[in-house]
DNA sequence: CAGTGCTCCGTGAACGCTCACGGGAACGTT
DNA sequence: AACGTTCCCGTGAGCGTTCACGGAGCACTG
């Protein structure tokens, strides 16, 4: 393929000379402004189009009214927890008339500094997941209206919007112990670099265990890939290294769900040899077999108010915080 | 609607004079340039970042190298069918060095207009999924590279990529008529404006249901919001009728599973008393319960090769379609 | 016939930034 | 002592568009 150098733009000024008008007709005629005769329109639109003219975005954005981008930066666009997420940034942006781009880091901690970096050339603010704290530094300094969601170590200079899983895995640890059980795996995401550190649910797992006098320790946390496939593999981990468990907490309902249908493939029943329960109350949740009892989290909110804070941002608040609480939905798995 | 009254910006020049410098040494400052003293760089950065300087990502686009934005237009962040595209659309976007903006219609016709306005002044290209004829004309007037998916009433001078369900139908009724099923009911999406039109798999299933001999008429469609609930309610009309099915087959997998759960709720059997088919192949269909038969689209591959098609456009290729065959997978529903 | 209004069109200026160039100071070299 | 070099830094120009203005042409008034 024989790259030549890029070819001059097609300027207004090209149609302009070409249809023997000004720039500033041809901007009438292609803007739909007045102050233009129907005809001397046509006739330029006619020899734009035929010049393959498109006006370009920088120089309208140059002189036209200030319209605010916000960028949405998710870990994976596979994974069901964002789409709901999404969803409601979408909504509260919209709302105040913004754009929204949205970016995908594909769950890769090395691809976060260059999403980072294109975030901070292409959007006026920012709300993202992101784990890496080189990325997160490298957006908060740029200046801009920044929230950062479901980072356990986020720096205090920047607003986060967390889920209370302190409170949450008090219920969910309290209902299994409720139901009789002492040996509880914990299956936690691996990708996570931060695993087990404070305020993870990895810890958090420990801590109400602890609370419900379980002897709970790292022995009863499993990693697994954040996955269906990553679920599974960490079930034969817990069902292989004699464990014993008679419930599975996981991570998420990813994990959760992935792990079931292991034990169920390996001839277990659920809940009856083993329970399960998930973290984020995924739609998906609620449709396999056994329903999955589930930490369900308002992911539309999260979203809402994580927009809700840049829009504070921007009115010139400080940074702050906003905690959803997740509510434990029991189902049949447990 | 744009954001009003705004206080004049923060130029290169308000830090320069601040500074005690020139807009270039701040430019330098602000991008690594070299050619600067590291103890000026230090002192112009901290008088920026103490104003809130940001630079206008506009006139920088303005300058500096051109790079090409994509919008990706959905119909829904929550329909679990378009992860797979965006996530195939963002490869082959990255691939090329793309931005990718993504903006969803909510799957309400009356947004796509104000949805393909925006995007004709964001973006550099599009690949979309929309249905009304004046959203679709905006955009392709505008000029800018353009395909147009899953539409069966393109415009012949648009790209587009179509899957063909054509095919697939003739698969999927194969497949229950060879189990022996001579009432299929078909529960049709009736948020599309083009139901029952040409090469829609509406009209697709009566023609392959005729091909085997099957006396299927309207009668036989019932229609169904796209979504799970969407789906039940059109079980209670395909059951509360008297239609008799033994088989449904579906628009998509949302509605077969939707449905599915209804007539297990009911107290129906599956595949017993009736089987089910759904189409798109959601990774969803293969953990609910039953798993579900469908006619699997590679919906990765379909946002790829949108990408590629538009890339060709870019580089003077003529209108163009591509055609992804599903095929069908033949689970416990059926 | 001058004056008034309306329709249509063109000309500077401005938006905020980077690139290319040029220049001064400090240092070393012949 | 005159001449390069290197290191910093500043100045004009230009990117492509829209806005605010002004002006020509024409018809219609009083």
């Amino acid at each position: 393929m024989p790259t030549s150098a890029r070819p001059r733009r097609i300027t207004i000024e090209d149609v302009a000379r070409s249809a023997g008008v000004s720039r500033q007709t041809v901007s009438r005629a292609v803007n739909d402004k007045p102050e233009i005769d129907p005809a001397t329109r046509q006739r330029v639109l006619r020899v734009a189009q035929s010049m393959g003219y498109r006006p370009s975005r920088f120089a309208r954005g140059m002189v036209g009214p200030r319209l605010t981008t916000l960028g949405l930066v998710i870990a994976d666009v596979l994974n069901p927890f964002f789409p709901e997420v999404v969803s409601g940034v979408l909504a509260a942006a919209d709302e105040r008339g913004w754009q929204v781009a949205v970016y995908s880091t594909g769950s890769a901690l090395e691809r976060e500094t260059a999403v980072a970096r294109t975030v901070v050339d292409q959007v006026d603010a920012c709300v993202a997941f992101l784990l890496d704290p080189g990325a997160i530094g490298l957006i908060h300094r740029s200046g801009m209206p920044f929230v950062l969601l479901d980072n356990e170590h986020r720096p205090p200079s920047v607003s986060g919007g967390r889920i209370d899983f302190a409170t949450g895995m008090r219920h969910a640890v309290g209902h299994l112990v409720e139901r009789g059980h002492r040996r509880i795996a914990m299956l936690d995401d691996r990708g996570r670099p931060d695993a087990g550190g404070h305020g993870t649910r990895h810890s958090l797992f420990l801590g109400a265990a602890a609370e419900h006098g379980l002897p709970a320790d790292e022995g009863w946390v499993f990693p697994a890939a954040n996955s269906l496939e990553g679920g599974a593999a960490a079930m034969d981990d817990v069902l292989g290294g004699g464990f014993g468990a008679t419930a599975v907490l996981a991570y998420n309902d990813l994990i959760a769900i992935g792990a079931m249908r292991r034990a169920r493939a390996r001839g277990m029943r659920v809940p009856e040899d083993c329970a399960f329960v998930g973290c984020d109350g995924l739609t998906l949740s609620r449709l396999v077999d056994p329903p999955l009892t589930t930490l369900t989290v308002d992911k539309e909110l999260l979203g809402r108010s994580a927009v809700r804070q840049v829009a504070a941002q921007m009115a010139g608040a400080g940074t702050g915080e906003t905690v959803i609480v997740p509510r434990l939905v029991v189902r049949a798995s447990s």
